[in-house]
DNA sequence: ATAAAATATTTGACAAAATCAAATAAATTA
DNA sequence: TAATTTATTTGATTTTGTCAAATATTTTAT
């Protein structure tokens, strides 16, 4: 197939794609919620801590349009707006047990449309529809062109976000790395420590998600008065080359800086390439380096510091 | 994979898709038209013998809504309206000179925005895309439930369709039967009588277009004044179990008794079951068959008839 | 051949969805 | 501490889409 075919084979598909996706979310459609704020309730139901501007990210919607959709909800009784302890400028959105009930009515409805629509296609069918749809969401949100306002974003951390950190850390060491289960153990006492001890004024996690899908995390957690130190970075296969490492680091950095930390720190191993690559153009410099046996491997580790 | 992640997966991708929708028309969105316009103009440029309904068919707009934006268009000297002659309720819908330099421009930068696209991924994840889009599509368009107004719909033939169909009856029989380049001679020679004898009175010729690629076609043509003809009834692979085959033979059949002929007859060959199969439902009989050896094969010719 | 039904298009009256600019309050940076 | 940025809200307005009814023609039924 030449360039040129190719080109209107793309073009062909989006004005099909565009016809269809009213049809798509049929199973939200015929209720008396419109299709954006379908979408919004299915973001603050699988949030605890979301916020109406993390909305506009995550959605591409106008702000005020926004605001009034979510004045419309709360004087409906399906949300409620609580105002936030790190930020006040911040509400964080629930849902009311009336929205709880709605949005799992709504939920339903759109499964159930799924589920009939799939079950009418063989298993071949399905196992092709399945990985076409993996393969367009693949290629386009790692070309950068697609981005609709970034291809990720970041929040801080709420429940359900420390699982994520540790399963994720445990399958991707031993994929990667051939690492044990002995680093999945100090990955799990890592996060008990943090939240544990967790203090908002000094910590923080930064969680990147990207098409609703968790996809990096990092971590600053509180040394001393004058220290503080960068743990668990670590950026999910799908999500690499979009620079996402960089900026959870910068995060880190900015964040240090303004709680006005004198140093920060961090401990990594020699075999981690990548992230090495990342400290060492954002400023940080090697200090010491120690021969370690660990998750069943000869490691070198290394740590690293910032002057602030 | 079980059968419930298939069914997130799938609700995955249409959340996705429907985020990336604005981002993909992306090149038809920074002009004075809408991106409803920019489809209503892609579609009459891409026909000449559009109408109103054919566009509330094809792009699923409401007919009230459509009038406007061709009243609109129209004001602005992009599109002109002119009464059809087959059927005076009609206004066939085309681009003024004017028109066409806008559709151009729309058009290229659509066309450069997808190149440029496409040109930074790999070969290989260009045949990728173009392979899952395709796979999708095919699946999604098999599969009534996600029809939007029916997955196909039917116009009269206007210029370019005849070589299609000459191209298609070639490509499809060599394919599926191994027959030669006579039959494709056989059918240039029908369609050019056709062309040359036109009578819109007493033919007519209907295409099959199921989004925006023509997927089938028929002709009833004028033997005497008491018979009509049916003629080179085709139906695309992609189309097929879809019931157009039937749909485009009950046309026939409708207009054949409208214009007060007696009998409708065809001629088909033994081989061609699927055919067979559609005119016996509708009632035709077999009334003679004959062998003969054409297009490089031994072949038992049937003359089928219906009373009306 | 004529009346009834269906189709293509237009128009009027509205409602819903979305945009833009400006205002306010809190947090961050210089 | 002042200036800037960020999160949210509000007012004014435009765009987009829906629904029902009206008109002209064509098609179907009798």
């Amino acid at each position: 197939m030449i360039f040129e075919e190719r080109i209107n084979a793309v073009r062909h598909f989006n004005r099909f794609i565009t016809r269809q996706i009213g049809a798509l979310q049929e199973g939200l459609l015929h209720s008396p919620y419109s299709l954006t704020e379908s979408r919004i309730l299915f973001e603050i139901a699988n949030h605890s801590q979301i916020t109406a501007s993390d909305l506009t990210r995550q959605l591409g919607l106008d702000p005020g349009y926004l605001s009034r959709i979510l004045t419309r909800l709360e004087e409906q009784g399906v949300i409620y707006k609580e105002r936030s302890e790190t930020d006040g400028r911040q509400r964080i959105l629930k849902l009311t047990s009336e929205g709880k009930a709605v949005f799992s009515l709504l939920n339903q409805r759109s499964y159930d449309e799924v589920s009939e629509f799939l079950s009418e296609l063989s298993d071949i069918e399905q196992q092709q529809l399945i990985h076409a749809m993996q393969t367009i969401e693949g290629i386009l949100t790692k070309n950068r062109r697609f981005k609709f306002s970034g291809p990720y974003f970041l929040r801080q951390h709420e429940p359900g976000d420390m699982g994520w950190i540790v399963h994720k850390h445990g399958a991707l060491y031993a994929k990667e790395y051939g690492w044990n289960e002995q680093f999945e153990a100090l990955v799990a006492q890592i996060v008990a420590d943090f939240i544990n001890h967790y203090n908002p004024d000094k910590e923080r996690c930064w969680i990147a998600e990207m098409n609703g899908d968790i996809v990096g995390s990092v971590m600053v957690v509180h040394e001393s008065d004058a220290i503080a130190k960068l743990r668990l970075l670590l950026v999910d296969p799908q999500a690499r080359g979009l620079g996402l490492g960089t900026h959870l680091v910068q995060e880190c950095i900015r964040f240090a800086k303004r709680k006005e930390y004198q140093k920060l720190v961090l401990w990594t191993n020699s075999v981690l390439i990548a992230a090495r690559h990342i400290y060492q153009k954002l400023g940080f410099t090697l200090v010491a380096e120690e021969k370690h046996h660990s998750f069943g491997h000869e490691l070198i580790g290394e740590t690293w510091e910032l002057e602030l």
